[in-house]
DNA sequence: CAGCCGTTTGTGAAAATTCACAAATGACTG
DNA sequence: CAGTCATTTGTGAATTTTCACAAACGGCTG
């Protein structure tokens, strides 16, 4: 059946719009044509009513991002892309999504973007599929030199951006000069963050990142490249609150690569918020060295987002540095170790989870699944055995980085 | 009348105590001789009862240090310093110090040592006091040969030491034995203790501190030397407890330092305990560094004794290097340092003292003198002025480790 | 000068933490 | 195998800490 609509669309259009139209005559609803990244490319004038899923794609030029988590949750989105074939969708009422077809517009198993048609006057059925796929064949050509104009325009971009990395950018006016090219509304803050995934799947899993980060309606990307198994990109928050906007988007984005194509092995980090672009290099350091330090954390610990963040972290690799060379060994600890292996006890992590834990005794407790009253014997011991005096700030605060340092896989 | 005593002791004494025996007869009275260090050097046979202070002396072979520091806060010793004349000293109940007669053996100035008459059958008065002056005075002669004596033993002992201090002890065998002809008893455990006064008065106060060491009763002095400005030691601590006798040490030999010639600018430091002389390097090296950072903290703290006891402070030196180096401010202090001066608030060193007493509101606002309430307003503040959390252990300690760098001085 | 805002202090109730004590367990020992 | 010792858990009372609220203060501004 689709080969015989194909010859329908054996014509020429002279925009989008216009296919998208024609699209919308053929199958009697209202037609949207979406970028691979989920960004308005066409929709259809249609008179009759349309749901608030597509009122929102239009007046924001993009799909809303609770729309695609939804749909990438209802495994709609996946199931496009690995399909050829247009899908019928059923209404989700909690997106103000109605009932639609949709189809992937694909060309050699790369993603070019997406057609959506609403159902409002006719059921869709076996012929408006077909109909549909036939148009999604006719939209690569339609797409293509859409695609090949933005592959050129990230060239330019790469270098630009590579310049502002390594800081060669001492003559700023020129660099000004690029940049007013580049941004119709010079931005105001940003910051460089930086992703770093295993050797393997680099590819796949930066694709993943560029598209979340795409789809993201946190923040803005405003470059982006790659080096080696890193994804590197400058991006600006949208809202007022800007760190806090960045950081959800990160740990959003790691998120998503976990749910949508189960990577655990993503490492983040984000360089200090700045305002001037010669800051751009500072903040690229910065979201390196914050990938440093949570490439050594535990893998159950919580990964940290900033460099502000890090706190005695940031000074981990002369510290490091420093216990490796003295070879001096913090007595407390090691008096303890070595209780610990002679009595079979668990003062050491004991005494670690309750001053990780802000010498809080219940939650320290909690995490420990043992009595609170067990606890306080446990540092009570600990006081005996090894003389120090826990509600001492200066010692607690040392045991802790003492015990942070050792925990850091080096 | 001084002059027609001094005939009397115009004959030869074969020992120090026919010497002592000879002035009991004289003086009718239970004779003491001490060395400088009010070590008993001899004393006399005397059929009458003798008071408790004597007998502790003669039983452990030395003044009991609560009677050396009760004379001291009489103002007893610095009177004899002073003074060639023989004192009338009233009885002191508590130290079970009876009526007696004291003079100090001086030579050209300096003391050689003590000599102490009981009364107890007939009233001293001006008679006895020209006798004992006389008495003094032949007795530097009888003092003098154990004095040199004891400075040869010194130079030897000080080259030793140093080549322990130096580490430059390889020929392990060597040393052994040079350790075992000097001790009668090899040492068990022992420590490197350095002190440091500023530039002038050295010598001075390098005296009080030997003469406080050798009359202290919680360490055995084993070794010492100076280098500039710096005495060094190498001393045992006489009780089972050890580190807290070495820190009782510490800390009275300062305070006395204060007491008794008003010197407040010593700072001192020891190194971890050993039981190898191939440990003593190490040793002095750790009590340098306690030096340095007791040096670089501001004048109110307390300092530290033990080179375990300085936590995080062990990291200073790469810690402010790194600070330095980068110019990157902790964001937090940086914004509390800016509120302050443009609102004439006091959140920074509310936060610190806050910090520096772990988080305790009363104890906090106690040193701060201020309401409990206005405290955890400020930290309150604080809160919502950074955007951190002060109940998270990692930011306490973080800042805490912040704040006392910047209080380093360097 | 009234009024606002940020700050400080006081009060007392509510919530939490700490502490003492008892009992049970289990490993190890003479 | 009884007994000791270190450890764990439970209970409830004592103590401390937290919190909300009221009131007052003082600098600043319209």
């Amino acid at each position: 059946m689709v080969e015989q609509f194909l010859r329908k669309f054996q014509r020429r259009f002279y925009s989008l719009e216009e296919f998208a139209d024609y699209i919308s005559e053929l199958l009697d609803g209202p037609v949207t044509i979406e970028d691979s990244n989920h960004r308005l490319l066409a929709y259809s004038t249609h008179k009759e009513h349309t749901d608030s899923a597509r009122v929102s794609t239009i007046i924001g030029r993009r799909v809303p991002e609770k729309v695609i988590n939804t749909l990438w949750k209802e495994r709609i989105i996946p199931a496009l892309h690995h399909q050829n074939e247009a899908m019928y969708i059923r209404e989700i009422k909690e997106i103000g999504l109605g009932n639609r077809m949709a189809v992937s517009i694909k060309k050699s198993n790369e993603i070019l973007g997406y057609i959506w048609v609403l159902e409002v006057n006719r059921s869709f059925g076996e012929r408006e599929a077909s109909l549909l796929q036939a148009a999604a064949a006719k939209a690569v050509t339609q797409l293509q030199q859409v695609h090949y104009l933005k592959k050129e325009q990230e060239k330019n971009s790469q270098e630009l951006f590579w310049r502002l990395l390594t800081g060669e950018v001492m003559e700023e006016e020129g660099i000004q000069n690029d940049l007013q090219n580049w941004f119709s509304k010079m931005p105001q803050h940003f910051s460089v963050v930086v992703f770093e995934t295993n050797e393997e799947m680099v590819e796949h899993v930066h694709k993943n990142i560029v598209y979340i980060t795409n789809t993201s309606q946190k923040i803005k990307k405003l470059f982006y490249t790659t080096d080696r198994n890193m994804l590197i990109m400058l991006v600006e928050p949208v809202h007022n609150r800007e760190e806090k906007s960045l950081r959800l988007f990160i740990k959003q984005c790691i998120q998503l690569l976990k749910e949508r194509i189960g990577v655990n092995q993503v490492l983040a980090g984000s360089g200090e918020l700045c305002s001037h672009f010669s800051e751009v290099k500072d903040s690229y350091e910065k979201a390196l060295d914050v990938i440093t330090i949570n490439k050594q954390l535990l893998p159950d610990k919580e990964k940290f987002v900033f460099y502000h963040e890090l706190g005695f972290y940031r000074y981990a690799k002369v510290l490091l540095e420093q216990k490796k060379r003295e070879s001096y060994t913090e007595p407390v600890l090691e008096l303890l170790k070595e209780y610990d292996h002679k009595n079979n006890t668990d003062l050491c992590k004991s005494l670690a989870v309750y001053l990780q834990h802000d010498a809080n005794m219940k939650e320290a407790s909690k995490k420990l699944h043992i009595h609170v009253n067990t606890l306080a014997y446990r540092m009570k011991r600990v006081e005996e055995l090894t003389n120090i005096d826990i509600g001492n700030a200066h010692q607690k605060s040392s045991l802790l980085l003492e015990i942070s340092l050792t925990e850091l896989s080096d």
